[in-house]
DNA sequence: GTCTATATTGGGATAGAC
DNA sequence: GTCTATCCCAATATAGAC
């Protein structure tokens, strides 16, 4: 559908992100991609040389747009407290729809690292970071959030609880299977009671 | 060294156990795993007939030793804030010397979920889970920590604080390094962190 | 039980026609 | 630019000697 049509290269990164994020780099076949994106394998090599410069073209392209969603999120008006939830929700929105997506990325960032280096640079992470950084920190000369908090365990924090559990939903959605709780409510639940844990710890 | 060198089975866990969490189940090679094992290729298979099976006794060897260890840091004398130290000190010792180990675990049940029924069944989780999940609400019970906690939550988030930066790790650490701050230091300050950011939040 | 040698297939990559 | 046909190596797996 829509222009994603108009042409081949595009086709084949939109659906080389889905096998890679489905399969992880080393399960993913070049046949699979090809027939996803409805065209033949010999025309991923024409667009992309080779595997490994389709997966990292694909990836790139995937957490590029990810990255920029959540950093987009605390670009809005509003106190803290405020910029935290939206974060919150729109980081649990992704999630939802892209379920698959945080353990390939750790994953292969964890086997590539280099990885890394690219996406920073690409994005200018450190200095929307540095930005952001100081945003809590003059909250905590104002005196709206307590000025023991170190703010990259906080942000560390702040990610950990809401990723992980996507992280790990094998595990956690049997155990809950046996004493019949429901893991889709679990995770709907999480968004107001991560807000509130956080909200709770750091609140002056 | 030890009583490891006696027999070539325990020889082969071993190294396989090295190699599938170095580079995961479909980037490991059979090739590999003998050379780690100082043996024959053709006697991997002569021990464990696939890849496969070779992979799922090594998984759920190394997976239902940590979990033991786990389980065992609960089940200690003392408060349940003196129980949440235990578990958080082991832990991090434990995904300190293993940093690779937690990606590679949820890569691999991310893969192939059979994996966790099996993994829970041999270690009785359900029961353990049980016995804990009733310390918390006794301790909710007897006014030690507050009423409304829910445990499911409270537990997720534990290991959600404690494992995720070893999972984002290269991407912590890169992040960091551009602020001159060491991982190495940020994740040694976790661990008080941690267990004083989880204690406030629960205290009744 | 442990080895060497070999079978077999899967999958990334290229050649070359159109 | 897009296809078909093919190359070629890597990697799992097996046969069979010792």
């Amino acid at each position: 559908m829509s222009e994603n049509e108009l042409n081949a290269e595009h086709k084949i990164i939109e659906a080389a992100a889905a096998v890679f994020v489905e399969k992880g780099y080393e399960g993913a076949r070049m046949q699979q991609i090809a027939d996803k994106a409805g065209i033949n394998k010999a025309l991923l090599h024409y667009y992309y040389r080779s595997k490994d410069l389709l997966f990292e073209k694909a990836f790139l392209t995937v957490a590029s747009s990810i990255f920029s969603k959540f950093f987009d999120a605390f670009n809005t008006e509003g106190s803290i407290f405020e910029k935290i939830e939206n974060f919150l929700t729109l980081h649990q929105d992704l999630l939802f729809k892209h379920r698959k997506y945080p353990v390939f990325f750790f994953n292969e960032i964890t086997r590539k690292p280099e990885l890394i280096k690219k996406l920073i640079s690409r994005l200018d992470v450190s200095e929307k970071f540095e930005k952001l950084s100081q945003q809590f920190e003059q909250e905590k000369r104002d005196g709206i959030i307590r000025s023991d908090i170190e703010v990259p365990h906080l942000m560390v924090n702040i990610v950990s609880l809401s990723v992980f559990p996507y992280i790990g939903r094998p595990i956690i959605q049997e155990i809950m299977s046996e004493f019949d709780v429901s893991y889709e409510k679990f995770l709907d639940e999480r968004r107001s009671m991560i807000a509130q844990f956080v909200i709770n710890s750091i609140k002056a």
